[in-house]
DNA sequence: CTGTTAGCGCATTCAC
DNA sequence: GTGAATGCGCTAACAG
């Protein structure tokens, strides 16, 4: 059997009531130096730890907080996890991931599960913005701050990356190229990101008089290399000029690549894309993709940090909502504008010689 | 306040062990069905749901077992987790994922959090091996299941992928293309598979009387595209010729693509490459890559019903190791061997022009 | 079949 | 400054 507070206790020559308050920080002032010198003494030749389950029925606190997340395989959670982890360990927390794996009853199922192990707070990142969205079950289990991903809804804690100020810099940066009509395939409605980078967007455009064609618009209704292509594949077809296009996140960009390959067009030379957040990966592909970075590290840890000032002060009614900064990140992706309008014949000759690698060949 | 147990009693006219008894499954036989019936509407009528602290406490178990993953980005791991929480939480348990991050200390600390949260069970997904392996410390906390890497000790239960069946099919595949020196990067060598793949890599080369040139190996000090493309142009240095290259992994095989573009190679006119664990995106990438794909997923199920077998039978001195079958995915990265040696000035001319997408121009 | 009693390991009132 | 008593919410052994 694992050592217990009484074992310690006998071993030191004190009560256990006496060893507990050696083993608490707050209390342990109220002890003579020498007792607490003892306590320790034996805790640490027992190697005890205390049954964290006692620790918890005993104080109505689990020192546990649940982490809801939609999908692991996703690159942006785990950066986001480990801040999470980092800040709340430090404080004496255990995160409790859940995967919901983007499944409605799954996620109640955990959340069932997050309640009977009374975490004390949690931290979301699959809000959804709109009717469906249901963002109320997650403050009855606990205090919720929400990360990545934001319901919206007044008062609540979130933590999010500055959608505006991103987006802005894209812009800049493909105006500065010489792109005038800049396509953007749009995330889905009811992520409150994709609602944010489309506004951004268009007030980008708007600043710099650029037109806003509502035809320079394609929105997926899920995030996927494929929705991506369908989307690049749906501007195409419309017979819309552009010279570049922002796609909502890198995994949509690499759709925007393979409508590109599939139709015989050269990336950056014919149309520069754009990703979002600086997916895993989004340095290895071919052309290395131009991209906003997003800290999600620090996303994570700041919204660690959220939830536990709020669990110090239950009762403040002040509640936050953060943007972390973003930097654009330039690659290969993009380029100067070409002049002429497209679909032109002499895109393909003007281009330079392939070079390094050759893809796919037919 | 939450409802207790002792709500739903009062509620439903009984005492409280008895709504005790009605709440759990095996012992609602003792009860009459009418009593069982009334208890667990007032339960619903509560909406209680037992406090898992006391409940812990009082039966010494915490329904909870630890996950411990070296970096929950690399892609295999999510599905690995999906499949662990699928199977526990079906059996009642909770898994409490930890990413140690690969380092050293915070796994220590996490597995001490671990063993203070009286965790019932492990699956270790981080096993070395050699000698800083320290794979004791795990059963010292609770019963554990290797996964995805193994100790290699005897008596350890694990669940591995077939690595001898995967690299048979990829040399296999390649001799089937014509390929006849076949280079391989292999991984780090303190983990178990790369041992395993690089012996069947030795074992298939054997079996085809192929050259198994020392030179032809290439090993890795840790995993990533900049350590793969090292490993190619180490390769390609020693002035080795080889007409297609085996990577430990797909991470390998895209530092190995760079390699070849870097030094204007094409694959796979020049080198056909292949991956293994065809892990996320290895589709996306051009030429999309020839891997080895292994069910992450399965070998999570599997790992964690071989935990709940030891669970359920602790004193079982069956041990077992489940290697799980793995498949061939042949993409656009491998063709037939070019007939000449190579550096060849002909190469690149011979090949056919490049087609489609237009990588990089200089 | 159901009520009674005791105790899981710990923190926290009170006394002294 | 330290010991004694009580209870967190639940399950399990024992009655009846």
């Amino acid at each position: 059997m694992r050592p217990r507070l009484r074992d310690v206790a006998e071993l030191a020559g004190v009560h256990p009531a006496t060893a507990s308050r050696a083993l608490n920080e707050h209390t342990r002032s109220r002890l003579s130096p020498e007792t607490v010198a003892r306590v320790l003494a034996a805790a640490a030749e027992l190697s005890y730890s205390p049954n964290q389950m006692a620790q918890g029925l005993a104080t109505n606190k689990s020192s546990t907080i649940g982490v809801i997340v939609g999908d692991l395989s996703v690159p942006l959670f785990p950066p986001v996890l480990l801040g999470i982890d980092d800040v709340m360990s430090q404080a004496g927390y255990t995160a409790l991931i859940v995967n919901t794996d983007n499944d409605r009853e799954r996620e109640l199922a955990r959340l069932a599960t997050l309640r009977s192990r009374q975490v004390d707070g949690l931290i979301v990142a699959t809000a959804l913005t709109g009717p469906e969205a249901e963002n109320d079950k997650y403050p009855a289990v606990a205090p919720t701050v929400f990360v990545v991903r934001t319901p919206n809804e007044a008062g609540a804690a979130s933590v999010l990356s500055d959608d505006s100020a991103g987006m802005h810099a894209v812009i800049e940066h493909l105006y500065a190229l010489g792109h005038r009509r800049i396509a953007h395939v749009a995330g889905p409605a009811n992520i409150s990101t994709s609602v944010a980078r489309l506004r951004a967007y268009r007030e980008a455009l708007f600043e710099r008089d650029l037109p806003m064609d509502p035809a320079l618009i394609a929105t997926v209704d899920h995030l996927s290399a494929d929705a991506g292509a369908a989307g690049l594949a749906s501007l195409l077809d419309s017979g819309t000029q552009f010279t570049a296009v922002v796609a909502f996140n890198d995994l949509l960009a690499y759709g925007c690549y393979r409508t590109m390959r599939d139709r015989g067009l050269y990336c950056p030379q014919d149309i520069s894309v754009v990703g979002y957040s600086d997916q895993n990966g989004s340095d290895l592909v071919s052309p290395a993709l131009t991209t906003v970075k997003v800290d999600h590290y620090t996303m994570g840890a700041e919204a660690a940090r959220m939830l536990l000032g709020i669990l110090r002060a239950p009762d403040d009614p002040r509640r936050h909502s953060i943007r972390v900064p973003v930097s654009l990140t330039v690659r290969d992706s993009t380029t100067t504008a070409r002049s002429g309008t497209w679909p032109a014949a002499t895109s393909s000759l003007d281009a330079p010689p392939s070079s390094g690698f050759r893809q796919r060949p037919a």
